[in-house]
DNA sequence: AATGAATGAGCGTTCATTCAT
DNA sequence: AATGAATGAACGCTCATTCAT
């Protein structure tokens, strides 16, 4: 009865890959040592192996999780809805809620790309046009449906995303405007920049206009601490 | 050797900055090394000391000029603008083109904040305050005016910024899309998002709405050369 | 190779400090490089890092421990003994025998004080002080008790200390002389300078002048070495 | 007339000597750069080549320089003075107010004896030889008159030598103690060594005992400004 | 008489990684 | 499952020195 169920190895695997995410968010995957990441976890250096084959594994392993729980988050959230503007809607209020709750994973996946080797970037990156997929499908069939005013859905795509991803440089947990708050903000922003100035008639975003958004705590217990260490900032 | 005939400090100084940017662009702050930097401009790495006072002041001058060159350029193509319609597009479309021009320095000043120390990183997130600071007044001013439907125009501001920003994430030149479509494009999406649904009588974004933003070559003969070192792309 | 078989690391630590005072006896602490000291004791040079935090930490521990024990030893040997004479005997022998023995300790603990940072220096300077301490006392009591005829007695601690010092910068075993009839010699010069002309009556140093001091292995095993490499030398 | 008879270049060569003087004395040769020496004198450190061989002979110069003066002085005052306990009185007066005006020459020759190159160093040797002669030949001379009772000349020329030398490394004018004093206690000191406990009836240290020593400024304009810099000390 | 651009070697130090125990 | 001793490469940086101008 010494030994808990799941054995040591596991907790320490899971132990690692959090200080991992910890500390490449806040010093950087190039400037973070592995002497620092087993420090964190009471191990020396060499023993890291036992739980990955190297630094860059680590990473890759890190990022292609989140990239994957994104995905299948995102898609989890659509399913069901038809109406492209509510899909939008569910979209942008995913997009948002998941970002100010995981800002250290989404941190590491955005910046650390370029850390990535060839390989392990071509996944990654695959996985996240997918992810975008989702979105330009969404604008492709409102625009059909002539509910959105998107020439290029490929570009408001990409526009669209960098705009609520952008979210994760300054939120923090605890501040002004609270995330049902923020939620609605961009979302504006984001329905009101699709649906385009000739959509007032349709109403696209007025009288609780949450109503189909709202829900959600989906992050179960992981939510992201909110004492968890900060990256040297970038909106400081 | 002591020195290569015709060498010249300031050819040299302009040549280690330009290369200091690509490589940095290409590699990361953290990753690049000062020799290779010094090989990419034929010197031996002890001798770029002549030029800088050790790597991370390379880094700081980089993004500081840059950032004084953005915040410069955008306060003179916003004087004498005085509606703030027109200054929202002149803005997006300034932050825009910029962006196009010169990815490299942008994409540097974005990511690498967190590689400055904190004394010159806090001098550039100064910079980078005064620069939001234009948006968000203008944000303020046509809120005001009723002209724009925005709530929190700091929200607003950080919203609009990681849109126009992000295509320095993808966009590389000769692409299918010119610089003046993906202005429009990008320009409509901000002017709708701040303007709202009901704005559509005011038919904020329509015939020929960027005739006062398209012009300027404005960067003259530096135009950021077409073939120049990506980075292992973010959106590759 | 990860590991050479049958390494030890208490053996290692202890090569590495003996090599490190060789070394640094041989050409001083600012021309002594790690990777000499590595090749020394059969590293590389970052192996040393096991071993101690920086090249200046092991100048201090060196230079630390080793005022430590001569400080200790010094008062062990004084204790019991009360006559002021006997005593300025008793320090003068013990100074020179264990300036004999650790010539190169000696040596870098005078020489190497000025590559020492502040803080460790000051931690020195104050043990020297304390061991100056040591014969400033005895020179003082024996003053007022009459038996030494003194001025200053701070003055005469610097100057007979210095004196006695001066033996390690030309001692070498095996020479003419024995250490018996070198302590003999100074230890007169000593007394002779402390007691002053009109101490004839005394006869204080005469017959068998060095019966109460004679003894001391004290340094057991640690004996230095003869085959010690030699500095540059100073009096070669 | 814009020329000063003598001409810059030799200037400027004093200004160097005298500044590597300083600086070598303040941080030790081996921590001293070229390029310090350089600012010190407003030069470009490739400019100093002009004015020296290189680094080593910069030092074997002053060095050098140092132990002829040394040498030709001791010799000076010694001249015309035949008995032995003057003359070691002489010696020894002379001895400490050399050191304690060239405290920074002084200090450098006993300092930086290993960092010579191994011919520089045997010509330096050399030349202290021819000067540690002197006092052996003294000492020689008054034990063989049966004024000192000295054994071991050689050894008691050294143990003097270490005694009196000893005063550079505490000294420091305005002191409490003036130079006439000081000069009375250490060659008290002294005399009472080498004439031993006997010597009683001779009164050899008594009554305006400093007649024949007192004078000499002999330094000229060169005496050591009390505001030179101090190394890093050695009795803080 | 001096500059200023450059070299090439070497410095102290850190790192990811290996592997016998 | 973990340690601890070690590697070998690379890093940022400083140095004495050279020499065309």
């Amino acid at each position: 009865m010494a030994r808990t169920i799941g054995s040591n190895g596991a907790r320490t695997a899971e132990a690692i890959r959090q200080a991992g995410v910890k500390l490449i968010y806040k010093h950087g995957y190039e400037a973070m040592s592995l002497r620092q990441l087993a420090a964190e976890v009471g191990l020396q250096s060499g023993s890291l192996y036992k739980y990955f084959e190297n630094k860059q594994n680590l990473l890759f392993d890190i990022v292609r999780d989140h990239m994957e729980d994104l995905l299948g988050k995102a898609e989890a959230d659509l399913a069901g809805i038809t109406d492209p503007l509510a899909r939008l809607k569910t979209f942008s209020a995913f997009h948002l809620r998941y970002h100010m709750t995981r800002m250290a994973h989404v941190f590491i996946a955005n910046m650390e790309i370029r850390s990535l080797e060839d390989e392990h970037r071509a996944v990654v990156v695959a996985l996240r046009r997918r992810y975008e997929g989702l979105l330009e499908e969404i604008l492709r069939q409102g625009a059909k449906d002539g509910v959105f005013q998107v020439r290029e859905p490929k570009v408001a795509t990409y526009a669209i995303i960098s705009m609520l991803t952008g979210i994760c440089m300054w939120y923090r947990p605890g501040g002004r405007l609270s995330q049902d708050e923020l939620v609605e903000i961009y979302t504006g922003l984001v329905v009101n920049g699709a649906t385009g100035p000739g959509a007032a008639a349709a109403k696209p975003f007025e009288a609780n206009p949450l109503e189909a958004v709202t829900a959600q705590p989906r992050d179960g217990g992981t939510r992201a601490k909110p004492r968890a260490a900060r990256p040297k900032a970038v909106r400081a």
